[in-house]
DNA sequence: CTTTGTGCAAACGATTTGCAGGATG
DNA sequence: CATCCTGCAAATCGTTTGCACAAAG
């Protein structure tokens, strides 16, 4: 973890008035380590590998808290499936039709879509492209390809 | 509903060796009489309000027929709900942020992003763009903004 | 008469809640 | 010592499954 990261969460938590406490340092830091988007239960296993670190309860409200106070956001692409990013900055998402693999999109792909046609109904805030398709290995594996929508 | 609509869910459906049954016509029909997109529990309520047409579970199995023939598909925008959407044409989603409402938008906002950057990566086949921020009526009721992030 | 679909109820999995005990400021 | 947090277990919510019966080809 960097000493940019270390110092957001002591900080931000604080600046909120919440504890920084072992069990949501401990999240947060495998958060950090990961490329990947973990569900509740992928975090909860890889704390706990060697040994007991928190429980599921407590990943479940150490990750809201962390949502809270801006530190991690929810991923959703698959039905069912909540995942968790300590990438705040904004970015956009891939996710392998196959193989649910998600991969990060950097923003500047996609900067800077006009929203303003829609400044007379809705006051947009935000925008996020998530690409659909087939990852690198499942491309390789024959998975036969869709026409593309594009 | 449209003849269009009607042929569509009778032709697709047989082309695939399914049956037509009235449960699965009306949530169809339910779909496309609607501009939101709903949950599995609305469109229960909705059709059961008059008199008994279906089960839950046949509401559920109903879209799953609808979805595996490609009629419908799922809208995931929050945490731990899932919606249908009869309209199977590719378009982008607004979400409002303080009441969740859904608002479909036209494909032509956002035609043709350039995914040819990823094309040594990945195989992109699709893409779709959601909008986050305020719907009319929440920016008209005084619910705080938060700066762009576009 | 064989196949497919419905409906009920039970099962299931992910998430939330209540509450007692522990840690922190 | 007042507050906040953890951990366990129970409750809850949405969804899926098993099975008997009904409907359709």
């Amino acid at each position: 973890m960097t000493l940019k990261s270390a110092n957001a969460i002591v900080q931000t938590l604080k600046a909120q008035g919440m504890r920084v406490t072992p069990q949501r340092y401990a999240v947060y830091a495998n958060l950090l380590s990961r490329q990947d988007h973990p569900t509740v239960e992928q975090i909860l296993v890889d704390l706990n590998r060697e040994f007991p670190v928190s429980s599921q309860a407590t990943v479940y409200s150490s990750l809201q808290a962390l949502r809270d106070v801006g530190l991690v956001r929810e991923v959703l692409l698959e039905e069912g499936v909540c995942r968790y990013d300590a990438n705040i900055d904004p970015h956009h998402h891939f996710c392998c039709r196959h193989c649910d693999k998600i991969i990060d999109i950097p923003w500047s792909a996609f900067p800077g879509l006009d929203l303003s046609q829609f400044s007379s109904h809705i006051y947009a805030e935000s925008y996020e492209v998530t690409v659909q398709g087939l990852c690198e290995s499942c491309n390789e594996s024959d998975v036969p390809t869709r026409p593309s929508t594009i």
